[in-house]
DNA sequence: GCCGTTTTCGGCCCGACTGTTTTCAGTCG
């Protein structure tokens, strides 16, 4: 799949094209690039079918770059531009608040190319003088580019972890046994790499097909028992071949975490035992190492799912038998965010109700935009009343699933909601969240957010801290008080289970539950294919400790509608 | 540059917010 590396060089053009001045254009160009990443379909495929122009936001001219990219791996039109304007765009623009008109000064007037460029002159204080710059803009640069310099060194879990089953399916014929380890089956929201453990008695033979996969762009070592290739798109993948008898403590030792491992050898060595990956072993004598099971049993613990092996507790509980009865993927009935084109997602009701059928909820919440914000297609009451009136249509058909109609205001920079009460009472869902005035001071945000929790027809405090992994900063919130309202006043808060959000995150989860707030799991599916990410929401869940009782979204329909019907 | 026609040209989600100005441009969603 080389669609991102395709979306990735449109998004380029586009950002070219704003730092000069061109209109529209770069609006087209941003418009093909989120078409091509959502597609859910090999953009090579639909090369070699000559369907390229079918795809919504494609014409001629990007067919064409589409068509150059993936025979010559270059496009002349992007690099045409970046002789004209030899700077760093995606590092610059990840700073907040630059953007390509300042950029484009940045450049003209100081020569900033790069992130060394920007801080220097940051640091000499010759950016305040600049025309339409300031001392404050100065400061927040400063500010930000140590944020902007992370960005980009690790991967999504919800991107890459799709792409890890393919390459574990394409596999499996060619191996006895094969297992995912590392971050990814720990679930960790962002990835360094992709590990892979098989068994297989024919290792050569494993590792020619494995390094001669059609996604692979480069090999970057091809051993007897471990390659590393890199796919295209950037990530890498690590396959390592071990004995049927260490498997187990192979895939122990490769999942981690270290500090995790660290601990684990610790406790075998003080039962006069040695742990590694081939094994736990007692002198020479192998005492386990078949299965991940034995290993942990045999130094007196309970087996402890990857997801709470980061060192937090969890080998303390699996030495008393206390680890907690952790919410299963299949327990979560139903998606308590989602948008249709209604508002500003891209599919009809009808489309992502058929998927979430599909996918084998029992229940879903349509939670449209409402109110003031237009730019995501936000209804006003009588457009939302007419999207009732539809939904009762469609309940009627499906007897299988039932239909939340919810919707998403918007919380004002003073905690208000930017729609009155008139209209919320209406909705069975009604989400809060936050869309405007990102930087207010803790103490500020803080009762804005609580006073939207107070706010008596909130039912679900949504992306409440905001961030985006790796784009964007959390706002600042003392989230313990914000928890405290939530219980208090029966609101849940979020898990949004959208691959860059992942918002609340695990260490946040953790201490929700451990002040009884219920949480709620929303995909923010703004298109159909988007409705698959809920098991992240459920990983969340698991790595931060949280049980059935802990998620609205595993309660059955009657509770859940018990839970929303606070107000009535 | 794409789209969809009132079919080959004209329109393209736009409002809030911030920091810069002193009435507005750039950024963000």
């Amino acid at each position: 799949m080389r669609n991102k590396e395709i979306a990735r060089i449109f998004n380029e053009i586009a950002d070219m094209y704003e730092m000069q001045d061109i209109d529209f254009k770069p609006r087209a160009y941003r418009k093909a690039a989120q078409n091509i990443e959502s597609l859910g379909k090999d953009i090579e495929e639909i090369y070699e079918d000559d369907e390229l122009k079918n795809i919504p936001g494609i014409g001629e001219s990007t067919a064409e770059e589409i068509k150059e990219y993936l025979d010559t791996g270059k496009v002349q039109r992007l690099e045409k531009l970046k002789t004209d304007m030899p700077v760093d765009l995606r590092s610059l623009s990840a700073v907040e608040t630059i953007g390509p008109k300042k950029i484009k000064v940045l450049y003209q007037q100081l020569g900033v190319s790069n992130l060394d460029d920007l801080e220097q002159a940051a640091k000499q204080g010759k950016i305040q003088d600049l025309e339409g710059f300031g001392k404050k803009t100065e400061e927040n640069i400063l500010a930000n580019i140590s944020f902007a310099r992370e960005k980009g060194q690790r991967f999504l879990l919800g991107y890459v972890l799709p792409e890890a089953k393919e390459i574990i399916q394409e596999l499996t014929d060619q191996v006895d046994q094969i297992e995912l380890a590392g971050s990814l089956r720990r679930m960790k929201e962002t990835v360094g790499d992709v590990d892979i453990l098989v068994v297989s008695s024919e290792s050569e033979k494993v590792m020619d097909y494995f390094t001669n996969l059609d996604r692979v762009e480069q090999v970057i070592a091809h051993g007897k028992t471990k390659s590393t290739i890199r796919l295209y798109g950037g990530i890498q993948v690590d396959l390592r071949i071990v004995n049927k008898q260490s498997f187990g403590s192979a895939l122990q030792y490769f999942t981690g975490s270290k500090d995790h491992n660290v601990k684990l050898r610790k406790i075998a060595q003080k039962n006069g035992l040695k742990l590694n990956e081939y094994g736990l072993f007692e002198d020479d004598k192998r005492k386990a190492g078949e299965s991940e099971e034995k290993v942990y049993q045999k130094l007196d613990l309970e087996w402890v799912p990857p997801e709470l092996r980061e060192d937090i507790g969890e080998i303390d509980a699996a030495k008393q038998n206390s680890l907690p009865n952790l919410i299963q993927y299949d327990d979560v009935n139903g998606d308590l965010q989602m948008h249709s084109n209604w508002s500003d997602g891209s599919n009809t009701m009808k489309e992502m109700i058929e998927e979430s059928r599909n996918l084998g909820h029992s229940f879903i919440a349509f939670t449209d935009h409402v109110g003031t914000l237009k730019v995501a297609g936000g209804m006003d009451k009588k457009e939302w009343e007419k999207q009732g009136e539809k939904i009762a249509e469609f309940q009627k058909k499906f007897d299988d699933i039932h239909i939340f109609h919810g919707l998403e205001a918007n919380i004002k920079k003073n905690g208000d909601l930017d729609i009155d009460s008139s209209f919320l009472k209406e909705a069975d869902v009604v989400l809060a969240s936050v869309h405007s005035s990102f930087r207010l001071p803790k103490k500020e945000m803080t009762k804005r957010i609580i006073k939207a929790i107070e706010n008596k027809y909130v039912h679900i405090l949504s992306h409440p801290t905001g961030r985006k992994i790796q784009k964007k900063e959390a706002i600042n919130l003392d989230l313990d008080a914000v928890f405290k309202a939530a219980r208090k006043n029966d609101v849940a808060i979020e898990i949004n289970a959208y691959p860059e959000r992942l918002d609340l995150n695990d260490v946040h989860v953790h201490r929700a539950i451990n002040k009884n707030v219920k949480l709620s799991i929303g995909t923010d599916a703004h298109r159909k294919d988007h409705l698959r990410y809920y098991s992240l929401g459920t990983a969340v869940a698991r790595r931060g400790w949280a049980q059935k009782k802990d998620i609205i979204n595993a309660f059955s329909l009657s509770k859940l509608k018990n839970f929303l019907n606070k107000t009535q």
